[in-house]
RNA sequence: GCCGACCUGGCGCAAUUGGUAGCGCACCGCACUUGUAAUGCGGGGGUUACGGGUUCGAGUCCCGUGGUCGGCUCCA
């Protein structure tokens, strides 16, 4: 027996002697450790360990681990295409969120079916029991290894840093190449990766699946050429693999278009235009009760209600400068009142009039439109106002991505010395609101300068005094608070409130945005107590974003079980027998007359019939009636989840309808 | 905008290698009147997104336009 020198390592902090030479897998005996982390860096399981090395294992279920496993998927991935598409060229294929994606270059794009053929050609491989194994190489190996490679060749010309787009192929000093090598330690393929990679093909098992093909861009820049992208999913288990694909499938059960369909709630009729949606009855009903339950809200929270018209002149735009930097983004303009002579020659200048993308220079205007005094800020000024924006054809989606749209928004005009209170009272209104709908899991964003942009208005004292004071207020909300440095606009700070919905998806929804481009560009101005001149400060805030793109997510974070309040048919009632119609009308008008949107179902339709249609539409009370009910003068509920509850009074039935609705309750 | 896929009665889907459009639900009518997710029978409804082309013949093939979907880029 050969005898080696000991080597001291540390292992999750603690001494330990391993052999000259060993390696993690000398470590771990566990399967589930897939990795090692080494003084903090992810490390194959085949690296060979050095004194005072400090190691970690990695699980395969950890966050890096899943990681691994699906970028040695990706891997795999790669290796199929090559196989089975030998002229296609490489791009990148990171790990992302519950899966990878892959790159490619091919001579065609992939069909569905190509999908098939590679993920059948990516099972085998598993089999073959592939050893993943690096191999350090210079940058003129690499550039050999890779001749074939020409996007892999920019990538080694380029190196770490400017890669961009989660690189995973080079960091800044070593190239290293990973191979994967057959059992009787042939080179099957082989890929420029930084790694860590599974040890061994085999331990992807089956937990996979390619899940669709898009294009992208090469290093994700418009102006480069597109690759073909293939999407997949990795877990440890399949197990786990069909959970996630179950997750996608509830997602799109909760699908805001499938269910707006279905629901006869709003529709997108191509006769009108991309983006351009109707609400129909049963939609409306909906939209108008969460209109007026903003309005009262507003209402009561100070704010003043303005109107302002869809379109407008040039200059108006000109002067908030909205032409100058978002006209890709504006409808383009209409232009009226030229007028010419016989020759054709211009007689009377014409005038560009523009649908309006936004509504703050409406507002700046009425503000504007006399002299302000001190005393009358802060002026909060609340339209739902609708505005038109040229989407790109290709970002349309649904009620979240719309060309026409209606913001609930509001203007706050303030003095510097408002700004703190006024925007925490701005955002515990937003909070507040929000949770009246039905959310209650948020976390904020905080948007600042980007120090290196020098494209930005206002003074750097200004900008420290909003930014610090929003993330003051952020942080005495006491949510979550997550750094977005970089991403404030030109024109000021901001705060977004992100809501979890009822499947853990997150949507970005109410907005509160410090501005101090536009009262400059306007001149806005207020009186003081001192009698002198001063600039007030102006808050943007948008609470839904738009009405629109709110409604497609409460009707995905309820999956169109809408609370009753909301609801655009409350109760359904279902009489045993037509006889028992009469007595079911009665109990209906008491409701009708408080309000509540209650019909009864006379139809021929049997009753069971009657019930599943109800419980298919998602009617949140279904009330039937028959005999037994008559004499007791009760009735019995049944709910969109099949629960029943029999024998109810119809007092008692009565006051559980309009406590729920009242009380904005789920049932 | 770019890449790819797709577009058949209100909705969801069928239509062998191009041979003259079917089904379910919904809708309408008739009968039935029933205690908690589909009663039975009958009926109406589509110039297969639109415009061209190839062909004896096009839902099926080709070109263009519009729209939808999945991504990329974008989102004041």
């Amino acid at each position: 027996m050969q005898v080696r020198s000991s080597v001291e390592i540390k292992l999750y902090g603690k001494t330990h002697q391993v052999s000259e030479g060993a390696t993690g897998f000398d470590l771990f005996e566990d399967r589930n450790i897939i990795a090692l982390r080494v003084n903090g860096e992810l490390r194959d399981l085949a690296y060979q360990l050095s004194a005072s090395d400090e190691v970690e294992g990695v699980e395969i279920s950890s966050p890096d681990g899943l990681s691994i496993l699906r970028h040695s998927t990706a891997h795999l991935l790669a290796q199929a295409v090559q196989e089975l598409f030998p002229q296609t060229r490489l791009g990148i294929g990171p790990p992302i969120e519950d899966g990878f994606y892959y790159d490619f270059d091919p001579l065609e794009p992939f069909t569905p079916e190509d999908l098939q053929k590679l993920e059948k050609r990516m099972k085998e491989l598993v089999g073959k029991s592939q050893k993943f194994v690096r191999k350090n190489v210079s940058d003129a190996e690499a550039k050999k290894e890779l001749a074939q490679e020409p996007y892999k060749l920019e990538l080694i010309s380029l190196k770490g840093g400017e890669v961009g787009e989660g690189s995973v192929e080079v960091a800044a000093g070593q190239l290293s190449i990973y191979q994967n090598i057959n059992p009787d330690g042939t080179v099957a393929w082989q890929d420029l990766c930084r790694g860590p990679h599974l040890p061994n093909s085999r331990m992807i098992g089956k937990g996979f699946s390619l899940t669709r093909t898009a294009a992208a861009y090469w290093r994700g820049n418009e102006k480069n050429k597109q690759l073909q992208r293939i999407y997949g999913t990795a877990w440890p288990s399949v197990e786990e693999r069909d959970a996630y694909l179950e997750r996608l499938a509830e997602a799109q059960r909760r699908d805001h278009r499938k269910l707006g369909v279905e629901l006869d709630l709003f529709s997108f009729p191509d006769e009108v235009g991309s983006g351009l949606a109707v609400f129909h009855p049963k939609g409306g009903i909906m939209r108008r009760v969460m209109e007026d339950y903003s309005r009262r809200r507003h209402e009561e929270a100070g704010y003043e209600f303005v109107y302002s018209p869809h379109i407008t002149k040039s200059n108006l735009f000109e002067t908030s400068g909205h032409l100058q930097w978002y006209s890709d983004g504006m409808f383009p303009p209409m232009k009226l009142d030229a007028e010419f002579d016989a020759e054709g020659k211009l007689r009377k200048q014409g005038q560009d009039y523009y649908l309006k993308p936004m509504n703050c220079p409406f507002h700046i205007l009425i503000f504007k439109s006399r002299a302000r005094s001190y005393r009358e800020l802060p002026l909060r000024m609340f339209e739902f106002g609708s505005v038109y924006r040229y989407e790109k054809s290709g970002v349309l989606h649904g009620l979240t991505r719309v060309r026409g749209m209606t913001q609930d928004d509001a203007h706050l005009f303030v003095t510097p010395d408002q700004m703190e209170q006024e925007l925490k009272n701005v955002l515990k209104f937003v909070l507040d609101l929000l949770r009246d709908y039905g959310l209650n899991d948020f976390y904020l964003e905080l948007s600042t300068r980007d120090p290196e942009n020098k494209k930005f208005v206002g003074s750097d004292e200004i900008w420290n005094t909003a930014t610090a004071t929003l993330q003051k207020v952020a942080e005495e909300s006491g949510l979550q608070l997550v750094p977005d440095p970089g991403g404030a606009a030109f024109y000021g700070p901001k705060i977004s409130v992100q809501a979890k919905d009822a499947i853990g998806r997150t949507w970005q929804m109410s907005t509160i945005q410090v501005d101090f481009n536009l009262p400059e560009r306007f001149d806005l101005e207020f009186v003081g107590s001192d009698g002198e001149r001063h600039r007030p400060i102006m808050i943007h805030r948008a609470l839904f974003g738009s009405i629109e793109r709110f409604f497609g997510v409460l009707t995905e974070h309820y999956a169109g079980h809408f609370p009753p309040w909301l609801a655009p048919v409350q109760v359904v009632g279902v009489p045993i027998a037509d006889d028992f119609a009469g007595y079911l009308e009665e109990f209906a008008e008491q409701l009708r007359k408080k309000g509540v949107r209650i019909q009864i179902d006379r139809s021929d339709n049997r009753m069971q019939k009657k019930i599943r249609d109800h419980t298919l539409a998602k009617v949140p009370f279904i009330v039937l009636a028959g005999d037994r009910d008559v004499s007791n003068r009760t009735v019995s509920f049944r709910y969109r989840d099949g629960r029943q509850e029999n024998d109810i009074s119809l007092n008692q039935a009565q006051a559980l309808i309009l406590d729920a609705i009242s009380e904005k309750k789920q049932v």
